[in-house]
DNA sequence: ATCCTACATTATAATTATTCTAAACTGTTG
DNA sequence: CAACAGTTTAGAATAATTATAATGTAGGAT
């Protein structure tokens, strides 16, 4: 098949052995038309309804982490018990949906050029990342306790 | 004495029955000259060496959500396996020093203005943060492997 | 002052996400 | 096709956090 063909140049291009697990997840996160965030668990459920496979939870674990050692993913930093990836490796923001808790997309564009006046002296930035949270208008409203 | 009357006034003004626990706790937090950065963790041990006192895990974590919930903490969206708190709630933004796993106050003076073009319908936004990773300039090379 | 009662604290168990381990398995290279 | 380094795996271990249920206590009412 053509589809399993590029995924495998695609790992190997990355320096990654072929396996048949990290194709499985390679198909599921990259043959996509539009990029989309994902948490472990999400991914481990993909596995088993979309491919009807049974990856092992270490492994979706490792490859999870290999890719994005590999620039293939990106971790998305809000407070939550779980991690969130995003299969969009673009410098980009997000908003994050405290009642849905479900992220989304905020191009660069979308916001005006950051420029960062302090720096500290020896390090270098790795990355910037806005993180918006939203709310529906009537929610964590304050009511004063007596 | 004084200081004590007044942690508990402030406690009143919360709306919190002033418990010892609370007291303690609240001394270690807003009695300070500047504010900080902790985890969880971080509170225990200041508690325990600072204090020499004992207050048991479950009211460390209660206390902490009670004081996040009406205001007097900030939760600080990083990746990573514990919870970041401050005790300074304004709205400012934060380095995150990827050797020391530091956090570094970034004030708001500090990046120009930031002007979000995107709006989400229904939706308000409850905060936004802007987190800097950094690192020492030599560290995450990447080695390209055969 | 003492009594109530709702709210707090506590030790401990439970839960959940993630990482570790060590054995079994499999691509790839020669 | 043999060998071996890199992978996968199930399950155990770890760590942060939350739940539980019994005990304690602040603060108003008596």
């Amino acid at each position: 098949m053509k589809k399993d063909t590029n995924v495998i140049n695609k790992l190997r291009e990355i320096g990654l052995r072929p396996t048949k697990q990290r194709v499985k997840i390679c198909e599921l996160l990259f043959l996509r038309e539009k990029t989309f965030h994902f948490t472990i668990n999400d991914l481990v459920k993909k596995i088993s309804n979309e491919m009807n496979e049974k990856i092992s939870l270490a492994t979706v674990y490792n490859t999870v982490h290999v890719f994005q050692k590999k620039g293939h993913l990106k971790e998305i930093a809000i407070n939550s018990d779980k991690t969130y990836y995003d299969t969009n490796t673009s410098v980009h923001h997000h908003f994050y949906d405290e009642d849905t808790h479900e992220l989304i997309d905020c191009d660069e564009n979308d916001i005006d050029s950051i420029n960062l006046k302090k720096k500290i002296p020896g390090k270098k930035i790795k990355s910037l990342e806005v993180l918006i949270k939203i709310a529906s208008d009537n929610q964590n409203q304050n009511y004063s306790i007596k």
